[in-house]
DNA sequence: CTGTATCCTTAGGGATACTG
DNA sequence: CAGTATCCCTAAGGATACAG
C-alpha cells in the first residue's frame, strides 16, 4: 500500500533512500571505514541496536551489502558493499555537490573522496578496502 | 533529537530524500510538467492534502520550490523549482542511472529526459518551461 | 482551487534487558 | 560481539470535513 514502485526509478531508489538510516550506513561502509556492527552503533548518529539490525538485514536483503566472518578474528562478521552497493557511489557524489553548494555546515569532502571520484570504479573497492 | 547535520552532505542530503513525499513532488516538477497543487494531488500516488500542503510548504521553506499566483487564471497557484530545486537535477540522474541498471521494473527516461541531461544547465528551465 | 483542521491508525524507532 | 525481544511512545500520515 501506500507507495509501490511501478517502474519509476525515483519511488525505486526511494525503497533504499527514503529513510533516515540506510544512507548513514552506506556512506560508513563507503567512506568512513566502518565496517562492523559495533563501528556502526558508535558512529554516534545514535542508532539503536534493533534498528541496526533491522536495516542491516534490509540492506542484505536487497543486495546492497554483504557480510562475511572475519577471517582475522573468529567473532566478528564483516560488512562491506557488494556491486550493487558500491554503483551508489554516484548518488553520494551528487549529493555531497549539492551539500557543498547550499550548506554551509557542509565541510569540503576530504581529500581521498576526490581522489576515489576520480578513480575508475574498478580500483575504487581496492581503494575503500585500503581505509583505515 | 536523533539526527543533526554538523557538517556532514549526506545528512544534509537527508532532509530532502529522507522521506517518502518530497522527492516525488520534485520529480513531478522536474519531469513531468505539474504546476499545481490539483496535479500533484491526482498523480495517482495517493498522498493526502494536508501532507501534499505540508511538503510544499517545507520545501519552500527550504527554498527548493516557489509558489506564485497564476497569471493566466486568477485563482491558481504555480509552483516551480528554484535555482538550488533544478541543483538537484544530477542527484536525480544518478538515481535514475542506478534503478535503470537494477530494478527491471524501471522503464528507460523518456527522450526528453536524455535530451535534458545533455543540455547546459541554462538551458534545462526552458525546456522545463515549455513541458506539456 | 488551495489549502486547514481534526481525528484516528499505524509504522518507526528509542530504551533496555536478554541470548548465542 | 552481534544480534533478539519487549515495551512503549511519538511522529508520520490517511480520511474526511470544512474554510478562504
Amino acid at each position: 500500500m501506500s507507495y509501490e514502485r511501478n517502474g519509476c526509478p525515483i519511488r525505486f531508489g526511494l525503497g533504499i533512500l527514503g529513510d533516515k538510516w540506510s544512507l548513514l550506513i552506506i556512506r560508513d561502509l563507503m567512506f568512513k571505514g566502518r565496517r562492523y556492527y559495533g563501528e556502526f552503533l558508535s558512529a554516534g548518529e545514535g542508532i539503536s541496536t534493533n534498528i541496526l539490525a533491522d536495516r542491516l538485514a534490509r540492506l542484505e536483503d536487497a543486495d546492497i551489502i554483504h557480510k562475511t566472518p572475519d577471517p582475522a578474528h573468529g567473532k566478528k562478521i564483516v560488512y562491506c558493499l557488494t556491486e550493487k552497493g558500491l554503483d551508489l557511489m554516484p548518488i553520494m557524489f551528487s549529493i555531497m555537490d549539492w551539500a557543498e553548494k547550499y550548506d554551509d555546515q557542509t565541510e569540503v569532502p576530504r581529500e581521498f573522496i576526490k581522489e576515489l571520484r576520480n578513480q575508475p570504479k574498478s580500483l575504487r573497492r581496492k581503494i575503500l578496502a585500503s581505509l583505515k
